[in-house]
DNA sequence: GTCTATACTTCGATAGAC
DNA sequence: GTCTATCGAAGTATAGAC
């Protein structure tokens, strides 16, 4: 496994090649096909230089986590930023692609435990964020919300979006309308707050 | 891949014994642990008899989903039939268990079509009865519910049980008490519906 | 930083005897 | 229905030259 191997830097153009070639195999095809030859074919790199910027598998995979993440909370942000910070979370949370890459990775960090961790500290920060930008919200005064506690709010259009969205990835539909037509309803007392 | 290879019969117990063996490797160590060798290790078997009984790896999966599914239906058939159905969809969404091994079938569910489409059909029919259930106890009258349609009542709770025991799972806490304590107050709303 | 060459392991699958 | 024996492909990883 992890050896004394030496290690390229981590600006090289290639390194971020095959990262982001890996990502985009898994996206596609699942984890599974995230395999040496897989990727390195995908880059169009030599395989070998797979193991000089990365020292296993597993390394390969936290380094994937890091990736997707920095850039989901840099994304966020900018979006968290918007007059309706609750229709943001929602839209966030309702990318088909992203849904799938996340089950891929949850399945990875099923059986590594160091990039269930790193998912798990990364889902922290990023909801820190979407919770103080809904406090900030409902702190205005002009919404209308049916919940009291920001973290519910979050919780609330996360869980729906993400369900939604996964079971749509899958071929499943049902219920999805009628769920929608009230999370448009929520949205709307968000509205309010709006700065004209 | 598939061949007119010799296939064992459905009920033999071997059969059977191998199949429980992939489902409890998968849930323990992920789909990716879901090799031959592997699976006929863990039930005691010549590897030989997986080839056997499954025409394939695919096949496999197939048959995997076919079981796992059955069981849940049956066991959401008898929690459906309680004093309070919103509370038993709520309950059977939040099995820890039950979702570690939802996401490694939907990752596997994401490279083969059959798989997906098999779980699809299955989700459907259970949804069917879910809604089913709901629009009883909101027919029945006694029940306080801020949702008109059945249908998002049954989104909403397994999209926000979902969410929280994935993340439970995956070591994120942050917002679900908050969120959790929503949940009891609706589903008191459909206490008031139960028979005494 | 990138390459050739290679060691070693594990995988799915099949043929054919009993 | 279960076994022995075996194949070829694909996987991770390393050593060492350039």
């Amino acid at each position: 496994m992890a050896t004394s191997r030496r290690i390229g830097s981590k600006e090289a153009e290639s390194r971020l090649r095959l990262l982001d070639a890996a990502i985009e195999l898994m996206r596609r095809e699942g984890h599974t096909a995230v395999t040496v030859r897989r990727i390195s074919e995908e880059a169009g790199l030599k395989r070998q230089l797979v193991h000089y910027y990365f020292h296993s598998m597993e390394d390969l995979f936290v380094e994937i986590v890091r990736r997707v993440s920095e850039r989901y909370l840099e994304r966020q942000a900018r979006a968290l930023a918007s007059p309706n910070p609750a229709r943001a979370i929602w839209e966030l949370a309702s990318n088909p692609q992203a849904a799938r890459l996340e089950i891929e990775l949850m399945a990875v960090g099923n059986r590594l435990e160091s990039v269930r961790k790193l998912m798990a500290d990364y889902s922290e920060r990023a909801r820190q964020l979407q919770v103080d930008a809904i406090r900030s919200a409902l702190e205005g005064g002009k919404v209308v919300c049916p919940f009291e506690r920001p973290e519910a709010v979050v919780v609330f259009l996360r869980g729906i979006a993400k369900l939604i969205v996964m079971e749509t990835n899958t071929g499943i539909s049902s219920g999805h309308a009628e769920m929608i037509a009230e999370v448009e309803d929520f949205l709307r007392g968000f509205d309010a707050a709006e700065r004209r």
